[in-house]
DNA sequence: CATACAAAAAGTGCATACATAATTCAATTA
DNA sequence: TAATTGAATTATGTATGCACTTTTTGTATG
């Protein structure tokens, strides 16, 4: 309409509600919240400054993504994972990345396949080396970069979402090194399908990998889950 | 308010913005809103009887599942589905629709079967009838119920949410008998992947299948897209 | 000493009130 | 008459208040 000569950053104006929910995502998934955690209004308000109203908002948006549970009269807590939803959620997963990558082969170019050969180096690196957080950030990077590559905005979104609930678990995972050399020979099959173009077989090998991680995870995870939640 | 004496139906008493939600999803599904539709708070609060907090709240709960799109200081609208998102949602659809009959493949028993078996055939029926409604009635039947077999309760919510926003196309839609033919074909081959317990197979069909539709519907809705946004 | 009960405290759910941004519409001007 | 401006209206965003539920705590009782 009118003056949509926006001077410098006019645009920054988010509402207070969206900036809440960005901000609790983090909380949660930074582990500042754990999981089966009470969510105190009155400490979350005093905390970012705010009423109410916009947080108890945020609170049902977060809700709707699955990392909040709304108990009635009860408040909030933030989700607990269970066993049977980890074994829910990796299949999804699996399919969704075989998803992406199908779509991400289709459309591979030359530099897309560098960044990705980058990334799987920098991988191989950190393994070598031992060093786990590190390498579990490039991994990260390396499968967002081949939803990037797919195209597929809701897609991408979607993954997010659920590897937003999956990382729940992170606080009760301990990936022992024998699982991560596995992980490492998947991703060299990744990397040669990627090499090849073949989607076909990247589907296959990405649906299988996160078979075998779900695999790992619920195996470990089920003792702690309970210990968590006798947490006061 | 006040007398809740609910003797008989003491469990029933969800919170009020759960039944909003609710009632908003079946509103906007059955068109009573339509896509790109503003959502006037008043007018809305009038309708249910409720104060402005809850409804608020839901429609936050809406935008996260994707059926409202929240506007800054604008308020919200009903989510207007674009030919590219239909594009990106339908291979989705497919992949989940593909995991869905491969989980349920491996679980299918032989009143499953029993099941399908006759949602099929009232499929038929009503297509040789030329009865494009009930078709499609027992169409969503039939797939639901694959994924009740399936046994993968994220994986259903996943899929109906998906489903949800896809239907919003549904008011730009007019399949042709041709189409149809192709999809009732299609069914043909996914009733004798089942027959066999062929997952794999199953997976493939199912995947094409949704393919199919989305090449269908989006070369179909982008006219009628933009005339809508025009509605008053 | 454990249990049961009751009153108080705290917390949630919803409604209302206030502040601010967006829209409308009439009056003024070119 | 068309365009523009600015007050008035309307709607949204946030804060606060009230009613009711849940939880806690203190007291009495077995």
């Amino acid at each position: 309409m009118a003056a949509s000569e926006l001077k410098s950053a006019p645009l920054t104006r988010r509402s207070l509600h969206d900036e809440l929910v960005e901000g609790m995502r983090d909380m949660i998934i930074d582990g500042k919240l754990k999981p089966g955690e009470k969510i105190s209004e009155r400490v979350l308000t005093e905390h970012f400054g705010v009423s109410r109203t916009p947080l108890r908002e945020c609170l049902k948006a977060l809700a709707a993504e699955g990392l909040v549970q709304l108990v009635p009269n009860r408040g909030a807590v933030v989700a607990r994972i269970t066993e049977e939803e980890i074994d829910e959620l990796f299949p999804i997963l699996g399919a969704l990345e075989a998803l992406a990558g199908e779509l991400a082969c289709a459309r591979l170019g030359d530099a897309d396949l560098q960044r990705l050969r980058t990334l799987h180096g920098r991988m191989l690196d950190h393994f070598h080396y031992g060093e786990e957080g590190p390498y579990r950030r490039i991994n990260r990077q390396f499968h967002q970069t081949l939803f990037d590559i797919a195209g597929n905005a809701s897609l991408s979104e979607m993954y997010r979402q659920l590897l937003g609930r999956i990382h729940l678990v992170r606080f009760l995972v301990d990936k022992r090194e024998t699982d991560w050399q596995k992980a490492v020979d998947d991703h060299e099959r990744i990397m040669d399908a990627l090499d090849r173009r073949d989607g076909q077989r990247l589907a296959v090998i990405l649906k299988q990998h996160l078979t075998e991680t779900a695999a790992d995870v619920s195996r470990q995870s089920l003792a702690p889950t309970t210990a968590l939640a006798a947490t006061k």
